[in-house]
DNA sequence: TAGATTGTTAATCGATTAACAATC
DNA sequence: TAGATTGTTAATCGATTAACAATC
């Protein structure tokens, strides 16, 4: 008998689930319900309920879930029950506010190195970080063993950055550049662009 | 007769092809089919003329799409055949970044002003801005007919600003804060957290 | 116990793909 | 004309919701 793989879009479901059950951890709580999670996520219970059940049983019928408990099951499911190194290209303000972000905190990640092209800002300083050359790219962080890459290069240079970033043994690329880069399979890419964003509210305008 | 609204996974999709559209004008294309504009995006040529179809016809069968057609119509779609005033509330690195952001350029917005609440940003410059106080903010909105907001601030102060943009007339949040936030109905928000971003790809991690 | 809520199945709903006539 | 590609319909595929027995 083989296991079923879990669909995309229930696996981006789980961040939000984990996202909210560790807000409710601050809030001091001690169990909520797929109901509850649905409301504030706006979702609706039994797809939360449908969701998890893929991965386990983690409630009590009558009572929910341990929020504890449930936390701790995502953070193992995603893999975040460890913490990333990620590296960032790019030392533009996007890079900057990458590198310096402080979000990541218990989320799982943490960056440890930035590079930039630019030979005016190798060297310079963004936080605990000294910007490296690009050029150093590949074996530093093949030597680090980073899986993990942010870009923040322009979109002009995107995908030459990236198939260094696959050179070094990146599998996995958040691409802030606004652009499609095309990725060998067994290389997860996503995107976030401002603008595609923004845009899917403008059409809501007049 | 009445119209059949358009899915929001449909809408989605229509500033990626955009954004597709305007690169290959700049490579000084001048015509594309659905099947390149398919792979260019990894989505099926079938989807692509599919969507297209729901609001017209602007292709021509054996020959494809005139880019420049396609885009301006997309952009009148998506009403980015103008320029919208944006503002951004939170002065962080965040904000920052998107006040200077120059990926805004020829895609249909441009930020007009930024808000802090912090009295040692107040009045200090972010590029051409002086950052505003955020008490001043459902005024100063208001009267400038802003209809779309960035929200960078923290977590913590995510849901009372968002309060605030709704009262200044703001109908479009794009938040960068990694909290879901309650809105009424015809309110449009959009979430940018890159550690769900992140995490969508660690699950792939071992 | 009575009330609440899970996990799961079946039914519904919606989105994607395949296929092809129309036609440039 | 022959080849290419659209727009659209029907078929397929996948995701969401409703409902409820199980049970805490």
């Amino acid at each position: 008998m083989t296991y079923k793989t879990i669909p995309n879009i229930v696996v981006g479901r789980l961040p939000l689930y984990l996202r909210t059950l560790q807000r409710m951890q601050q809030e001091g709580r001690q169990v909520t319900s797929s109901q509850e999670l649905g409301e504030r996520l706006g979702i609706s219970a039994a797809q939360i309920r449908k969701d998890l059940s893929q991965f386990g049983e983690f409630g009590k019928q009558g009572t929910g879930y341990g929020i504890e408990y449930l936390t701790s099951q995502l953070q193992k499911i995603l893999r975040v029950d460890r913490v990333w190194d990620v590296l960032v290209v790019g030392a533009g303000d996007v890079g900057h506010a990458l590198a310096r972000y402080p979000g990541f905190k218990n989320r799982g990640f943490r960056v440890v190195m930035v590079f930039d092209r630019d030979p005016e800002k190798i060297g310079q300083r963004i936080g605990e970080f000294d910007i490296q050359d690009i050029a150093s790219l590949v074996p530093t962080a093949k030597e680090a063993k980073i899986r993990i890459a942010m870009l923040a290069v322009p979109a002009m240079e995107a995908q030459e950055v990236t198939n260094k970033l696959i050179e070094a043994g990146i599998t996995e690329i958040l691409n802030y550049a606004p652009i499609n880069i095309n990725v060998p399979p067994g290389i997860h890419v996503e995107y976030n662009d401002p603008v595609v964003q923004l845009q899917k509210m403008s059409y809501h305008l007049d």
